[in-house]
DNA sequence: ACAGCCATGTAACTTGTTACATGATTTT
DNA sequence: AAAATCATGTAACAAGTTACATGGCTGT
């Protein structure tokens, strides 16, 4: 939902072609390791916004090199992207993988929740520390956009950690008084880290 | 990804039909408000799957009522589902719809940045309240994956608040000494909250 | 009698991914 | 001469949503 957005607003700065367009989104979300447009979905994404009346060709250019196609917003593409300013952002309630990896291994007995936590824990401390080094570099260069980007996911790996340390917390008090749970006997508890 | 993984985690636990899945699946995440799977879904998915050889009907029963269809594992579907728990889980790289709203509003000059994180805020703490007076309630009666749920979303909002404040906290760094952005003037801050 | 739950599905559509295919220019 | 970058697309597929369609049983 937000890449069509992203074009149309991309396109509001100034009218651009395909691959300009998917540069400019590269360096918006700082680069492929967060968000990695494939080319196929700018130009789908353009041909579907041009069907819709939001984008119109505006011109062809071939200054050495291959031809350009550049796309222009249409009035109907400025109103929808007002409108998308003036409506509300809903959180993007986390469909979360590893919530329901977690749940099903609760629930189905096939795996041990102590385990995936333990591993999980491991997996974010990992890419923490990755990007915290990343962003002790080479912070005073970088642009707002990448700056941004990093401080979000590291605010959201910090959540998950902490979340990990609840439901432990959780898991724990329930072994102390266990509750009627049909199939999942409750294996022993691995050493903590 | 994640409802076909939780499937197999369902049919594991026991052979279960369409309808079954999803009301499982629904006390798992913990009401549709979190995560609301359609029939439609379940049914496809349930067809996917058999067709991968995944999963395979193996009952149909009929007391009082309309027709069960039961799906039970295979052994491919087992195997599938033990894949799935030893690999790692990818902390969901937050394709957030916000924060492109708000590089779009920097960068296009149609929306004012200030403007989108004072609607934003309202937002997720009007959410984060409503969460918070929900949990506080209710809570010991609850079962486990909702309260599960319930921690998670609320440390995420709060992250997403945390954050807020630190885009705000730039963008004033920005403005105090301006750089060289082509298109879009930086407008007057307004008071805050 | 009607509403609501139980139970199943199909069709059409949207968003996004993977893989393939082409060809020119610039850099090494 | 080869590799990287610029530039465009198509085809097939996967996941998910919306809307539609059917029908029986249960409670008011």
């Amino acid at each position: 939902m937000s890449v069509r957005h992203a074009v149309l607003g991309l396109l509001a700065q100034r009218p651009r072609h395909g691959y300009d367009l998917r540069a400019a989104f590269q360096a918006m979300v700082g680069g492929e390791e967060n968000w990695d447009v494939k080319p196929a979905q700018i130009y789908t994404t353009l041909a579907r916004l041009e069907k819709s009346g939001l984008v119109k060709e505006d011109s062809v250019e071939q200054d050495a090199g291959p031809e350009k196609r550049i796309y222009a917003l249409t009035r109907a593409g400025q109103n929808t992207l007002t409108e998308w300013f003036n409506s509300g952002t809903e959180p993007d309630h986390q469909r979360d993988e590893f919530f329901i990896k977690l749940m099903i291994g609760l629930v189905s007995g096939v795996a041990d929740p102590y385990q995936l936590i333990h591993t999980q824990r491991g997996h974010l401390y990992q890419e923490l520390h990755k990007l915290t080094t990343q962003r002790g570099l080479s912070d005073p260069k970088k642009e707002l956009a990448n700056i941004l980007m990093l401080d979000k996911v590291v605010m959201h790996l910090e959540a998950d950690l902490r979340w990990l340390d609840i439901v432990e917390a959780r898991l724990d008090e329930i072994q102390r008084q266990p509750l009627p749970e049909p199939e999942s006997k409750p294996r022993g508890r691995p050493r903590k880290n």
